[in-house]
DNA sequence: AAGGCTATTATTAGCTT
DNA sequence: GAAGCTAATAATAGCCT
C-alpha cells in the first residue's frame, strides 16, 4: 500500500526506515489489539528497533511480560528455562544431601541418642574420640603455655619499671632522709611500693619456675 | 477494511470468530514480518487464541524466544525470570551456609589443625568429648554385654543339644556293648564327641563367668 | 473448518510542512 | 525528526465453495 512498489527489503536510507518504522509500528500495534479484542484472544509483542529501543505490546488481558511468559512456558514445555531451573534443582538437591550427611555425621559425633550404633562405629568412634580429646588437651597446653608466657613477658616489663620507680623513690627517700624527717604521708607511700615490689617479685620467680616446666 | 462496518469488539459468532482470527493472525503475522525485515527491527509475537492454541512468530533474525526474552530482561530490568532464579539462588545459598556451618563444626568437633581455639573452647570442647566418650563407651559396653548374652544363649542351647545327643550316644552304646564290641569306627565317634562337649562345657563356663562381671 | 473471491475499507509510501 | 496529506496499495468482512 502507499504509492510506491512494495519489496520486502531492508531500507537503507536510515531517516526513511525510521519514518517507516513509526508508521509500521503503530500499525503493527492497532492490529495486534484489534486481532485481541475481537477474538478474544492473549498476545505480546516485544519489539526492538534497529537503534535497540524497546516496544511492547500486551492485549488488555495480559497482566504482565512475565505471567504471560510463563504461560508461553507451560504451554510449550520448549524449556525455555526449565533446564537452568532443573540444573538449580540439583545442585540444590546436591548440596542439601551433603548437608544431611554432614548433619549425621555431627549427630554421630557427639552421639545422640537416636542414632543406632554398631559395635566396631563404637569402637572407631572412641578411637577417633580419644585422638581429638588428645589433640585438644594438647593444644590446650599449648595455649595455656603461650598465655602464661605472655603474661609473663608482661609482668616482667612492669617488674623492671616497677624496680626503676623503686630506685628513684628510695633515692628520693634517702634525700628526704637528709633534709629532714619522713611524714606520714610518706610512710604509708613506702608501705605500699614495698608490697607492690613484693608481690611483683613472688609473680616473678613462680613465672620463671613455670616456664622451665 | 472489508465490506463491513468496524467496531472493535468481541465478535460473539464463534465460527466467525474463528474465521477472522485466522486470517487478522496471518496479517498480524506479515505485518509483523515486514515491519522487522523493512525497518531491521527484532520482534517476538506470541499469541494464544481463545482456546488457548499457541501461536508465535519470531523475526528472522531472533534465534530463540529464550534469546529475546533474555534481551527483553537485560533491557528493561524487569526481572522477567530473574526473580525466579534469585529466589532459588537465595534458597541455595542458604543451604549452602548451613552445610558450612555444619562442616565448620564437624571440623572443630575433630579437632582440625587449621583451626583457631581459644583456651575455653578448647576446655569446653574437651567436655564435650569427654562426654560423648563416657557415652561411647557405655554404649559399647551395653553392646558387647547383648551380643554376648546372645551368644551365650546360643551356646547354651547348643550344649544341652549336645549333651541330648551325647546321652542319646551313651545309650546306644550301652546296648551296643550289651549287643557285642564296639569296632574302630565307633571308637574313632566316640573320641570326636567326647572331645567337642568338653570343649563345649569350657565355652559355658567362659560365657557363665564373663556374664557376672 | 479451511480457502477463495471481491467490494470495501485501512494502511501507508512518498511527499510536504 | 515528527506530523499531516493523499494517492496507491494492502487487508479483510462477508460471502461462497
Amino acid at each position: 500500500m502507499g504509492r510506491g512498489r512494495s519489496e520486502i527489503k531492508r531500507i537503507d536510507n536510515p531517516t526513511q526506515r525510521q519514518s517507516t518504522f513509526y508508521k509500521r509500528r503503530d500499525g503493527l500495534f492497532k492490529k495486534a489489539r484489534e486481532l485481541a479484542v475481537l477474538c478474544d484472544a492473549d498476545l505480546l509483542l516485544l519489539l526492538f528497533s534497529a537503534s535497540g529501543k524497546l516496544y511492547q505490546y500486551l492485549a488488555p488481558t495480559v497482566p504482565s511480560v512475565k505471567e504471560f511468559v510463563e504461560r508461553y512456558e507451560a504451554a510449550t514445555h520448549t524449556k525455555v528455562w526449565s533446564d537452568i531451573r532443573q540444573e538449580r534443582r540439583a545442585e540444590l538437591e546436591k548440596v542439601a544431601k551433603m548437608c544431611d550427611l554432614l548433619e549425621k555425621e555431627l549427630r554421630f559425633m557427639t552421639v545422640d541418642d537416636g542414632e543406632q550404633y554398631s559395635v566396631p562405629s563404637l569402637a572407631a568412634l572412641e578411637h577417633n574420640l580419644e585422638a581429638a580429646m588428645h589433640k585438644v588437651r594438647s593444644e590446650k597446653d599449648r595455649k595455656i603455655g603461650g598465655e602464661m608466657s605472655y603474661l609473663e613477658n608482661m609482668i616482667r616489663g612492669k617488674q623492671a619499671e616497677r624496680y626503676g620507680l623503686c630506685d628513684k623513690l628510695a633515692h628520693a627517700q634517702s634525700l628526704k632522709v637528709v633534709e629532714g624527717g619522713s611524714t606520714s604521708l610518706n610512710n604509708g607511700l613506702d608501705l605500699k611500693l614495698g608490697r607492690f615490689s613484693q608481690s611483683i617479685q613472688n609473680l616473678g620467680t613462680v613465672q620463671v619456675s613455670r616456664s622451665q616446666i
